[in-house]
DNA sequence: CCATAAATGTCGATT
DNA sequence: AATCGACGTTTATGG
C-alpha cells in the first residue's frame, strides 16, 4: 500500500466526466491496484478512484509536474492525475487481511427466522426458505396453523420496496391452484412507517423481528447432537 | 487528515456485528471526523468505517495496547479498535476541497431523447419533460403516431425498480380523462432481463437508448440558429 | 461470465 | 426525521 499526500489535479472519463481542480489530497494506492483520491471530508468515500484490474503509467509533463495516467483495460475509463507537490510519499507492507466477519445480514436473519418459524405465529410450519419462482425466489415459505401457505418477505429494514417484491410474489404464487390461497408477510428488523402502510392495505402483515431475541432462543425443531 | 498503519483488530456493533482480527492495516482518520479501517484490497472500500459526527477516545489497555474507542452519538453504534504496533503515524494539512465537478450522462440523456423523440416511433411528438403528478414528475410525455398520450420513464440502466415507479405514474394518468388512455416506455441505456420481462407483462414497451447515437444525429426539430 | 439481490449501502433533495 | 431516487453505486452469490 502506497500512501501520497500531494497537490493534484485529477480527470476521470469513463461512466461519466470529472474534474478535481489542483489541490492537496491523499493519493491511496493499493495492492490490489486500486487508486483512490481522498480529500479529508466525506468519510470513507473517496473524490475519484479507479477499480482493479487497472494500470498506471507515470509520465513526466514538459513543465516537470508528474502525470499518473490510470486506465482500466475492460470498460475503457481512465483517470489522470496532474501532481504538482509531494508532501508524503510511504510503502507499507500489510500482507492479505484475515477478512471480515460480520453477524447480522439478511442471510442470517433468513436462517434464524427459519428455525423460528412460529414466531409469525402458533402451528407455523416451514416449507422451504429461497422458494424458487419464475420472478426469482421468495425468501421463506411456510404454512400457518390452518395449513395455509404464506409467502414471507424478509429485509434487514423494511422499504416500500420490499412490499411491492412480495406484492408480485404473491400475485403469481396465487395463481398457482396447488398453493392458493397464499397470504404474506412483511418481516424486518425495522419497518418504514410508509412501508407498513401499504402492506397493510394490500392485506400483508408485518412482523418485526428482534435478532438478538431471536438468536437468543431455542430453535424450534432442536437438534438431536 | 491522520495516517496510520498499525496491527490492529476491530469490533464493529450497530446495524450488525462484526469483527476484525488482528492485522496490519491503514487506519484513515478525517478531519471530518470519519475513521475507516482498509485492508490493502477490496478497491477504495474499507474494512470498517465510522462515519461523522463520531467521536474518538483512546485509551490503554491492562497489557499497554491501546484502545480506540469511535462512538457515533446518534445511532449508538461504536467501532472499538484495539491497536498493537504501529509502523506509521503521520498526520496532514490538506484543507477544504474545492471539490467534484461531474458532467453527468443522466440530465443530458432526457434532454437528448425529448430533442429525438421520433426514436420511440414514427409521428411521435413531445408535450413535455419533467411531467408533474401529484407523485412526482414524469421523465417525458409525449404523444405516439396516432395521438395517445405516452409516459415515458428514463434511466441509465434500467431495473426492475424503474417498471414499478412507471406504473404508478400510469396508474394515476390513466385516471385522468383529458389524459387516457396514457401508454408506457421504459428507455434506458441498458434494460435488465427481469425488468424487461415485468414490463412486458404489464404492456410497457421497452427502448434501449444509445448515447453517442442520440448525441451524434440531428435533432427532430432543428434549431433556427 | 451474466444476472440478480443485498449493502453498516451512501448521498442529496424534498417534504 | 422520513421518503425517494441516483450512484462512476459496489459487492457477493448463484446459474
Amino acid at each position: 500500500m502506497r500512501l501520497v499526500i500531494a497537490r493534484c489535479s485529477v480527470d476521470y472519463v469513463g461512466r461519466l466526466t470529472a474534474h478535481l481542480p489542483m489541490a492537496p489530497r491523499l493519493i491511496l494506492m493499493k495492492a490490489d491496484g486500486s487508486v483512490s483520491i481522498h480529500a479529508d471530508d466525506r468519510a470513507f468515500k473517496p473524490l475519484n478512484w479507479m477499480n482493479p484490474p487497472c494500470t498506471v503509467r507515470e509520465s513526466v509533463n514538459d513543465d516537470g509536474t508528474a502525470v499518473w495516467t490510470v486506465t482500466h483495460g475492460k470498460s475503457g475509463e481512465k483517470l489522470v492525475l496532474s501532481i504538482e507537490e509531494v508532501t508524503h510519499d510511504s510503502s507499507h507492507e500489510l500482507g492479505v487481511d484475515p477478512g471480515l466477519q460480520k453477524d447480522g445480514v439478511e442471510a442470517h436473519l433468513q436462517e434464524l427466522l427459519a428455525e423460528h418459524i412460529t414466531t409469525l405465529g402458533e402451528g407455523y410450519s416451514l416449507i422451504r426458505r429461497e422458494f424458487p419462482t419464475a420472478i426469482g425466489p421468495v425468501d421463506i415459505l411456510c404454512r400457518d396453523g390452518g395449513g395455509a401457505t404464506v409467502a414471507v418477505e424478509l429485509k434487514r429494514r423494511g422499504d416500500i420496496d420490499g412490499v411491492e417484491q412480495l406484492t408480485r410474489y404473491l400475485e403469481l404464487l396465487n395463481r398457482d391452484p396447488a398453493l392458493k390461497p397464499v397470504s404474506g408477510v412483511f418481516a424486518a428488523q425495522e419497518i418504514k412507517p410508509q412501508a407498513r402502510v401499504l402492506a397493510t392495505d394490500r392485506g400483508i402483515s408485518c412482523v418485526t423481528l428482534d435478532y438478538d431475541a431471536l438468536r437468543g432462543i431455542e430453535p424450534d425443531t432442536p437438534r438431536l447432537f
